[in-house]
DNA sequence: ATATATAAAAGTATGGGTTACTTTTAATGA
DNA sequence: TCATTAAAAGTAACCCATACTTTTATATAT
């Protein structure tokens, strides 16, 4: 910025939104909170909060999801800021929208709900306020574009998991039937993959091995 | 944003930057301003402004643009947001970067400079303030992608072109050289230029036809 | 013990699209 | 008329996604 003093100029509440991806019982999962204040109490929001003065807003993005997942080390990709002026009823906030992919266990299923927080599926979500749902719609188009480069199994997956499960996070994600040759081709072309010893006998007779992420090599193929 | 009040929080400037690109004798060129004040007087930055409060901050961009260039319709995209908190050492500025292309004519040249800009090749950019090189690596970044996927020819090209001049126009965006005869055989597989009668005989015996995009063809595809 | 059922896992065939390269064409001017 | 130039068209090889088929391993039923 250059043209004018920085004196003189309005200044805005800034805030960051956060839609939060888990995946369970199959299915795309969105975190949603029940407002609990007027206005537009009672309707469900994205995870949010405010933006202090000293830190940036994937800073402050991180402590918000912190503070409700116990997590640390949370996959979080900035989507875009919204800031329309009238965007928000209760007065003029800029609002910088992330997501984030988490998974989904017993102890995170507890905090969320003391939070008040819920897990809905992304295909049957309730009406959102504000602009939330052009925020959910960006974020799930991000998800779906970094999930055709990368495999976002290791945010959203246990630490083990079939080939079949992983296929089944990406049918969920992109609302699809992959085939099952076809992609299991594909993923372990990608070579981050390693196949271990076990298997998992629940679903199938034969039994389908479980895999897990190789931190080295998805380390080299990051970039 | 729902968890706390919007009462006794921090406000901050918030601005936006943006890359401007243009295309002239054979470059990709970026706009750029030498800064007239403190702090890092004489260095160079991208084109900013302020948000106002009457404005989102497309609105804005699309404000300081039209002020710049005389243009209406610019091509305008959200990049992404900057919001350290000591990013500009004038105090706390939360910026919205954005990305712009533009067509440079002799017109454009002169408005740019009135106002102290210059066209600078991306090749060899001086040195930019604060975040900015980082503000203009990730718009040409997103701007690689855009032209991935759509031709950019009709926001950075006079309004009749040849085949080979859009494949400078490429050559130079991705700072690679592509091959004539697969170029022209990819291009026109999108189906949205038109060729002209015309031809351009200044580079070559033969001559090579002029094309032009064709609107109605053109926005069909966009979707 | 043998057969059956199940889904994983491996294999195959096709077509579209990219890439590297070659040939032809049109116009100029020596 | 012929050499020159770059546009324009053509060709062959290869990669990769897709649709589909076959084989394999093992728990359960007979």
């Amino acid at each position: 910025m250059i043209l004018e003093s920085y004196n003189n100029q309005e200044k805005y509440l800034v805030s960051i939104d956060c839609a939060i991806f888990g995946y369970h019982e199959g299915e795309l999962k969105l975190l949603l909170f029940q407002r609990e204040k007027e206005p537009e109490k009672g309707k469900w929001s994205l995870i949010g909060g405010w933006v202090n003065p000293d830190e940036s807003a994937e800073e402050a993005a991180t402590r918000v999801l912190q503070h409700l997942t116990g997590l640390h080390d949370i996959f979080l990709e900035q989507v875009s800021t919204f800031s329309k002026p009238n965007r928000d009823p209760g007065g003029r906030v800029i609002s910088v929208v992330f997501y984030a992919l988490i998974v989904i266990d017993s102890e995170r299923m507890k905090l969320s709900s003391e939070f008040g927080a819920e897990w809905w599926p992304v295909k049957s979500l309730p009406t959102l306020i504000f602009d939330h749902q052009q925020m959910f719609e960006m974020s799930l188009e991000r998800l779906r574009q970094k999930a055709n480069y990368h495999l976002v199994g290791r945010e959203l997956l246990p630490e083990t998991f079939t080939i079949t499960q992983l296929r089944n996070l990406y049918n969920s994600i992109f609302s699809k039937d992959f085939d099952p040759g076809n992609f299991r081709k594909k993923v372990l072309s990608f070579g981050v993959l390693d196949r271990l010893d076990t298997k998992d006998t629940s679903v199938s007779k034969k039994g389908a091995f479980y895999y897990k992420f190789n931190e080295q090599k998805l380390n080299e193929s990051e970039n």
